[in-house]
RNA sequence: AGCGGUAUCGUCUAGUGGUUAGGACGGCAGAUUCUCAUUCUGCAAACACGGGUUCAAUUCCCGUUACCGCCGCCA
């Protein structure tokens, strides 16, 4: 069996979004299960798009993401180069190629009459195919277009290739996630292969790029079935090997929409922004379309690969469930080791002067509070008490912290701690106790720690109280208490 | 409009010509806890509809409906 080789081409024209990681994951977990390479292409030969900028986020998503690839803009490899518009002086020869063998033809046609055509069949409600009235130009007529200053596009000529190639005008492939497809090429119009200003279309350079890079599979999202038969009937009108396709169904947002903006994080590097953890996006992806052998939904990408198969994708859009992903995300945090996940918190406690703080009591602190983290961002508001002389208290602690019985445990909370040995285990003792002593006064425990809990960090709810005393520590525990009393 | 695709709990999905249709997220209830959360236990929740084929259809076929996609000198 021939080598698989199999790509991810984004378009630098924005952030690497999620759906386009997930076809990139795919891509990659094919490659690695048939021992094949993953390549990565930049198509941008649409230079008004693209910007470097985007290009590096692309990278650099990409490789957060675990997603290597083996050849590639960055590494090279035999086929390069590995973006498309530095690939701009390959294209001609192919294109020249087809004008030869008839498999294509020099259009004079101006935007106007395309746009014209196009309203006619608008307006009688017919789907717009091009008329194809450039086809059976003369020399003589070119030469009169020409000398009116018109730069011809190149169109390909469906019918010819379609029937030098197939029986009927019906085109059928098997899609290897998809099944047997076929569609109708008499109703494919007479696509542009290169534009009038000299570049290739994108349907054009990707059957030269994915021919040249010897691209074995073409794994991609289902909004380009309809270009499989445009670029099927290239690679054959070129005498070329047709690679095997498959499509993917696309990611949705919870309303059925196009995932955008306005729904949430779409990009990657906004997902990473927003606290999520890579091995979580990842993983949550994984599961749109592809579900384990044996139930269990938390896998690296490496084990992913040994379970995966192609054909046992589910062809069905799939919506892109929030909620899930935070599970997911928690899930993974929890799993973090220690440092690791200090490391992680740090970009989110850049607001606070951590050397308020010793190394020890750092260390505590994350330890209490790092349970009930959904995205790693959540630290930010998690240790807010932690930093700062004074309790910013929210409405709850407020209320709390006023209540007769909250006043009443305060005053008899502050003289006793003033005595209590300020280690954790004593702390434990001499906490459990005084909450049963006021249970004998019959206040509720809960309602006996709302009220420390309120006057040493503003809310009633939060970290392990206990450590956080251990955090805060004696002086500053009492300053605070003694001030929440009125 | 045309063409193509898809259809199992709200969501992601497993699964089968005869199953109590399974799991996960979310939801609800309970237990635990100094609070929130975590954790644990339990509960509710689905085969889109209509025809066939068959002893039997969620599963196979056809149609309908719904949804998604495509119809660019964008990629």
């Amino acid at each position: 069996m021939e080598e698989v080789r199999v790509r991810i081409a984004p378009s630098p024209s924005g952030n690497l979004h999620i759906g386009t990681a997930r076809t990139a994951l795919f891509n990659y977990l094919f490659a690695k299960k048939n021992n094949g390479k993953f390549i990565l292409r930049i198509e941008d030969t649409d230079a008004e798009r693209t910007s470097q900028e985007y290009i590096d986020n692309i990278f650099d998503s990409l490789k957060a993401l675990g997603l290597n690839w083996d050849e590639g803009p960055d590494v090279g490899g035999p086929y390069g180069p590995y973006t498309q518009s530095k690939r701009f002086d390959i294209y001609p020869k192919y294109i020249q190629k087809l004008l030869d063998a008839g498999y294509a033809y020099e259009c004079f046609c101006t935007p106007e009459e395309l746009e014209a055509e196009k309203a006619e069949a608008h307006a009688n409600k017919k789907p717009y195919v091009y008329s194809r009235k450039c086809v059976n130009l003369t020399e003589e007529e070119k030469e009169k277009l020409r000398a009116e200053g018109r730069k011809p596009a190149i169109r390909f000529n469906v019918q010819k290739a379609q029937h030098a190639f197939h029986d009927s005008s019906i085109l059928t492939f098997d899609d290897i996630v998809k099944g047997h497809l076929h569609m109708d090429t008499s109703l494919i119009g007479d696509f542009v292969i290169q534009k009038s200003n000299g570049a290739p279309t994108y349907n054009f350079a990707v059957v030269i790029d994915d021919m040249l890079m010897k691209i074995s599979h073409v794994i991609r999202g289902e909004d380009h079935i309809s270009n499989t038969y445009k670029q099927i009937l290239i690679y054959e009108a070129l005498g070329a090997e047709v690679p095997k396709f498959g499509h993917l169904g696309m990611i949705l947002a919870p309303d059925r929409s196009k995932l955008s903006k306005r729904h949430g994080a779409t990009a990657v590097s906004d997902f990473v922004k927003e606290g999520y953890l890579t091995e979580a996006l990842i993983n949550f992806v994984a599961l749109l379309g592809w579900s384990p052998s044996d139930g269990q939904e938390i896998k690296t990408v490496d084990e992913i690969a040994k379970d995966f198969r192609i054909n046992e994708i589910s062809s069905s859009n799939s919506i892109f469930e929030y909620d899930k992903l935070k599970w997911m995300n928690s899930h993974y945090i929890k799993m973090l080791p220690f440092d690791e996940l200090k490391k992680r918190l740090m970009p989110y406690l850049e607001k606070y002067d951590l050397s308020e703080l010793t190394p020890q009591q750092f260390d505590k602190m994350i330890e209490i509070t790092r349970e009930p983290l959904v995205l790693l961002s959540d630290i930010t508001d998690a240790v807010e008490y932690f930093f700062g002389e004074d309790v910013h208290y929210d409405k709850k602690g407020e209320d709390t912290v006023n209540t007769e019985v909250s006043q009443n445990v305060l005053k008899d909370f502050v003289p006793k701690a003033e005595s209590w040995e300020w280690t954790d285990e004593n702390l434990h003792q001499k906490l459990e106790q005084f909450r049963a002593d006021w249970k004998e006064k019959g206040v509720k425990p809960k309602v006996t720690m709302w009220a420390i809990r309120a006057a040493v960090t503003g809310r009633t709810c939060g970290a392990d109280m206990v450590g956080i005393l251990d955090v805060i520590g004696k002086d500053k525990t009492l300053r605070r208490a003694k001030k929440a009393i009125k």
